[in-house]
DNA sequence: CCCAATTAGCGAATTCCTTCGCTATTAAAC
DNA sequence: GTTTAATAGCGAAGGAATTCGCTAATTGGG
């Protein structure tokens, strides 16, 4: 009679891993401090979400060394497009191309990134003949 | 010392909003036939988060008929839209162009799909010029 | 070695989301 | 008009997510 846990991490946790991903690893000290610099917490709420995040196996923790450091557990790369599958799935009616469309027509670009887009597009109609 | 609401519809109620979006208007019944068609659930939390959902203001109600019938508030795009924008925000750094070529690389696209998302880029290149 | 400060950990509080049981209201069948 | 069935609504249960206070453990400075 509840709700069932999240599949994706949540919107903290998530702060928290791209924290990781920009600084490979760090202690509870330094991802605190980063998340304070945009929000207001308290060093006992970001310890605590360290210590889910391990339990959930989102994060690895050493702790052979002191303070403990943290690494996130999976690849940005991989977060990512996890995530993006639940997006399509869940709020797209499962297609790639009506998501990438709506991105394209209602968020700005930069000229290089229509570029990249635009070779990668090539790219990929090349495989298909 | 809590969880804020979240800004988008959940799950449940996207799956809700995504069948209003199919069938333009329903009723309770007609709603939770189609949710059961995927999974098991009780009339009673059909109809509560019907409710729910018209006091977030995510459907209407027209009261005036009998049985009641749904409407989703919002179109499916203006959803989407706001979706979208929420998860390059929090999972690609705010760049659009970096969750466009990771889904282009990461799910299939059919021909037809890419041939309308290169001219979207056309257009979208010509415009810069 | 002792004291102060930092780090680590736990449990409880609080809100959100989803579920259902139970009751009331309305419509349909007879 | 009474019985039966479907519809509508409410409150509470219960897990998930996020918060912090308080305590314990460890470290560094004197």
């Amino acid at each position: 009679m509840a709700r069932p846990a999240s599949s994706q991490p949540t919107e903290v946790e998530l702060q928290i891993l791209g924290i990781l991903w920009d600084k490979e690893a760090a202690t509870a000290r330094e991802i605190h401090n980063e998340i304070t610099k945009g929000r207001d917490t308290n060093y006992s709420t970001t310890v605590k979400m360290l210590s889910v995040m391990t339990d959930k196996q989102l994060v690895k923790k050493d702790e052979s060394v002191r303070p403990q450091i943290f690494q996130a557990a999976t690849t940005k790369q991989k977060t990512q497009k996890k995530i993006l599958k639940d997006v399509i799935k869940k709020a797209y009616d499962g297609s790639m191309g009506s998501l990438v469309l709506q991105a394209l027509s209602s968020q700005k670009a930069t000229k290089e990134e229509l570029a990249a887009i635009r070779e990668m597009i090539t790219r990929l109609e090349g495989d298909k003949k």
